[in-house]
DNA sequence: TAAAAATACTCCATAGGTATTTTAT
DNA sequence: ATAAAATACCTATGGAGTATTTTTA
């Protein structure tokens, strides 16, 4: 039995006559006479009681109608679900990202993502820059959307978005009375900083600089959530650095000033497998860019 | 599309092997493959990622593989329950009776029926003999089972049985001391009787015979239902003639006597439409001899 | 007797086979 | 280097066409 038989006895049935059904089918009506005695054969049971004058469902043959109807639904249905999957236009799509990320940038690109293809679900994982190497190697995600990610020969990494770090200050700070703070004006205060043991690229990067600029940080406070280093600054435990971005967290004893010229700026990008298959992968990228682009 | 690219693809997927699901299929491989990326083509997606050393299925693939299955399956069972509708094995049968077939051997064939064919759906009508044809030619039954039914060209007739006429007497009625009475007998007795307006062919049967005997029946109440009639005799309101197999209706205050030689009786019949197409027909009417000739 | 389905036959499109090449590990 | 899928090309089954017959209302 192929679908031909259930197509061209529908036909038959919503017709009840061959010769017309024969014409719809644009083929002529031997043949379709054929097929409808292979397909009863075959089933083993007479599908049509028909003389010359009319073509009548017997009960095995309404039964069967009904049946194939749904059967070609199904199989209209399970193609389309299938290019929709093969388009990327469906489906389901894991995000890896860093928490720095979450602030600003990463619910634009959701939302932006959601209004263009509202039936792909998306899975938001938050993992550190580190942790993200496994996770696309293991297809636990897709992307990874990190700072200075750990690049590897199987692995693409684009730069989204180079954002400038600030200083987060308590508002009480004599520093926060300048429009600009200088990196060396913070030798010697507080710092609120990321431990280096979660092997964070970012806390690496924020040593470096303190250390370009001739001095150790005087550490008082080690938090892996930037989200906590925040609101230990706004608290006046100490003073911090952040990219520009995290400013969209506002809380009140908090002030952000922007570093003097060079300003140090800290990259954000998307990392994916080369063999990255999924045909949402271009979608999202598309996504990413243009929310990007806008700033 | 075809079933054909279905049953392909399932086994493809099943194997993860080009060679060896061809070998399944008992093909070899090169159309195998042609086959496939037809299908693909046609989907518009790709189903399957294939190398050298492995086959995989991409997520428009499994989305397919899923409902290929469930599609197959129902066809499966679209023939199966088509191939059941046309044996008669499965489906609905309406039979349309007289109320003094009731008592006996419509049980029993009900019973029969039901252990030989449970699927099939009995609906039973009482239904008086001269009902039966415009029921049979409308279609709202398949047979109809009647005492000395009105026959036509278009109906075909099979009698199941020939059950003598016994005399229904009050327990305290002098005819109740005899083992047979004659119908003669009953002349001058107060006869419940059947009304001939109601066209029974029973009723019309009971007439002719006291007609025969030379008298017209003292008719003291008349009523349409066997059942009733039996409890009026119970009652000692008068006497009547009922087919043997009432006798299973047991009742206080009533005696059943059989008829003097030569014992007149009374034919119970199927009958059904000529071109009757149901195929569970043979398998009721088997039954409904199986149960006649078991007396 | 007329309309429609079934049969008889013919043909060609395409499913499937064979031989070979390409590809990925 | 090798196993397996893809490609190229050929063959032949059977789906579809044309002409005709059979059937039944």
């Amino acid at each position: 039995m192929e679908l031909r038989h259930l197509r061209y006895f529908v036909t038959v049935v919503e017709e009840r006559h061959f010769g017309r059904a024969a014409a719809r089918l644009f083929m002529s009506q031997p043949p379709l006479s054929q097929q409808i005695q292979q397909l009863e054969q075959e089933i083993g049971a007479q599908l049509l009681d028909r003389t010359t004058r009319k073509v009548a469902l017997t009960a095995a043959g309404e039964s069967f109608y009904q049946d194939a109807l749904a059967i070609l639904q199904r199989v209209d249905d399970a193609a389309e679900r299938a290019r929709r999957l093969g388009r990327g236009d469906m489906g389901f799509f894991a995000v890896g990202f860093v928490a720095s990320a979450a602030y600003d940038i990463l619910p634009r690109i959701f939302r932006e993502f959601r209004e263009m293809l509202p039936q792909v679900e998306l899975a938001l994982h938050e993992l550190q820059g580190h942790e993200q190497g496994d996770a696309l190697a293991s297809g636990r995600i897709h992307v990874g959307l990190a700072r200075l990610p750990t690049v590897s020969e199987s692995t693409i990494v684009e730069t989204v978005s180079e954002e400038t770090l600030v200083a987060a200050l308590p508002a009480s700070h004599p520093l926060a009375y300048f429009e600009e703070v200088a990196i060396s004006d913070l030798q010697g205060e507080p710092f609120i900083l990321f431990p280096e043991s979660s092997r964070s690229r970012y806390a690496q990067l924020l040593y470096q600089l303190c250390s370009d600029h001739g001095f150790e940080p005087r550490v008082v406070q080690k938090t892996g959530e930037v989200q906590t280093a925040v609101s230990l600054v706004a608290a006046g435990i100490g003073v911090t650095l952040v990219p520009e971005s995290v400013q969209a967290v506002h809380r009140a004893g908090i002030v952000y000033r922007p570093l003097k010229e060079p300003r140090p700026a800290v990259a954000l990008s998307v990392a994916y497998r080369a063999d990255e298959k999924s045909p949402i992968l271009p979608h999202f990228l598309k996504v990413v860019h243009r929310v990007a682009a806008n700033h």
